[in-house]
DNA sequence: GCATGATCATGC
DNA sequence: GCATGATCATGC
């Protein structure tokens, strides 16, 4: 028995789901994944994806988005955004892998370890409130937890961005036509790209890209990437952002080691001091996959050496959180700096954040374009008096990403 | 040699 | 003027 949608008559699903404001840019983001029906696992194994209750149900749907606000009750939340979706072809094209490669573990008795990561826009989600209560599966005894499919938080970003339509970015395609979807899994095709690469030095890709890029934009590895992709040094990577995928480029040195930890955005003090780790934007980053490009050293060049994708671990995650609340309880006691020093440069203003030694995972630094570059703090710092303090990010540490990524391939 | 703080090129 | 994806420079 399928379940219909909402609407039968009319084919449409009726979803909410909750928005969050970023409080730096006043953008308006997805809060979470949009949860979907529940996996039945006995009975996915033998459908097919054009007659599941997946597709049956999820083909259409009405989206009713509303602004989240933590101490206001349901009855008062602000509805921002009303929209119908139904997915364009190339989409549809990796939703069908995605719940082809979910229906495929189930068969083959791993429903108790299916994980968000193994797809790119349609997720196997937990349902947290009764995950607790696990349940039978097929071909194998084990009890799994109960899931839902879901749509990828970046996914819905994207309906709302293109819904919205006023972010203001230019969006470049991995997939050109539903035919290459079709054949390809983002990874797969951006893997298979990257290798017919792999040894060759960056003058190389230039010429054979007919770029001529600034050797000394910091951005610079980070466009001949994207130049091997088919993506413009000015475009967003449209299937990246859909799939939660954030993509660094590293430069290997000499001597096998990385000289610089990878930075992220840099966060607002109010934003950080504001939304619990749940709802931060650094947990959005940690727990969503990862593509790393190395480039390697070679006399006076680098070469593209190997890429992968990659996620970070649970116990790395919740060493992530904990870093996150110390930042915010520094914020939060207005004990930023803690001795002034003198330098041939000018004053260093040295601070409380949590620092290298403090974690084998991440930590926080700068991320400015000098140290004028501020935002205000919510207590002003006891020592200084100073009411805004220079920009920060939350950083990977580089052996960490020399130990756990670069060494496991 | 590394940790920390400072800064750069680009695109919009 | 600012966000991003990073690299640079100084001093211990």
């Amino acid at each position: 028995m399928v379940s219909e949608p909402d609407f039968p008559l009319a084919g449409l699903e009726l979803k909410t789901s909750p928005l969050k404001r970023l409080k730096s840019k006043k953008l308006l983001v997805a809060k979470e994944r949009l949860v979907l029906n529940i996996i039945n696992y006995y009975d996915v194994v033998d459908e097919e994806f054009e007659e599941s209750s997946f597709y049956y149900k999820n083909k259409h749907l009405l989206l009713v988005f509303y602004l989240y606000e933590s101490k206001q009750s349901a009855l008062e939340y602000v509805i921002e955004l009303v929209a119908d979706w139904e997915y364009p072809e190339e989409d549809l094209e990796i939703i069908r892998k995605d719940w082809n490669t979910i229906k495929t573990k189930i068969e083959e008795g791993k429903a108790h370890e299916l994980s968000e990561g193994d797809t790119s826009y349609l997720g196997a989600c937990t349902k947290s409130a009764n995950s607790r209560k696990l349940r039978k599966q097929p071909n194998n005894d084990k009890p799994a937890k109960p899931r839902a499919f879901s749509l990828k938080q970046g996914y819905v970003n994207h309906i709302i961005a293109t819904l919205g339509n006023k972010d203001g970015r230019k969006y470049g395609r991995l997939f050109e036509s539903k035919e290459v979807a079709v054949k390809e899994t983002i990874e797969s095709l951006v893997l298979k790209r990257l290798k017919d690469y792999y040894g060759k030095s960056t003058s190389q890709i230039e010429r054979d890209h007919n770029l001529d890029l600034n050797q000394k934009s910091k951005s610079y590895y980070h466009n001949l990437t994207k130049a091997i992709l088919g993506i413009g040094t000015n475009e967003t990577i449209q299937e990246f952002e859909k799939a939660d995928i954030k993509f660094k480029t590293v430069r290997i040195e000499d001597n096998k080691i990385i000289e610089q930890a990878i930075s992220f955005p840099a966060f607002d003090f109010y934003e950080v001091l504001l939304q619990d780790w749940e709802e931060s934007r650094f947990k959005d980053i940690v727990e969503g996959k990862f593509l790393f490009v190395f480039f390697k050293k070679d006399g006076n060049d680098y070469y593209l050496e190997k890429a992968m994708f990659w996620n970070m671990g649970f116990n790395d995650r919740l060493e992530c959180e904990r870093i996150y609340n110390e930042t915010k309880a520094v914020i939060r006691s207005g004990e930023i700096v803690w001795n002034i020093k003198k330098q041939k440069n000018g004053i260093i203003y040295q601070n409380n954040f949590p620092k290298i030694r403090n974690s084998k995972v991440c930590h926080v630094r700068p991320h400015a374009i000098d140290r004028e570059d501020k935002l205000p703090l919510p207590v002003p710092d006891k020592m200084t008096g100073m009411k805004a303090y220079t920009k920060q990010c939350f950083w990977l540490d580089k052996n960490y990403v020399l130990r756990e990524i670069y060494k496991s391939i």
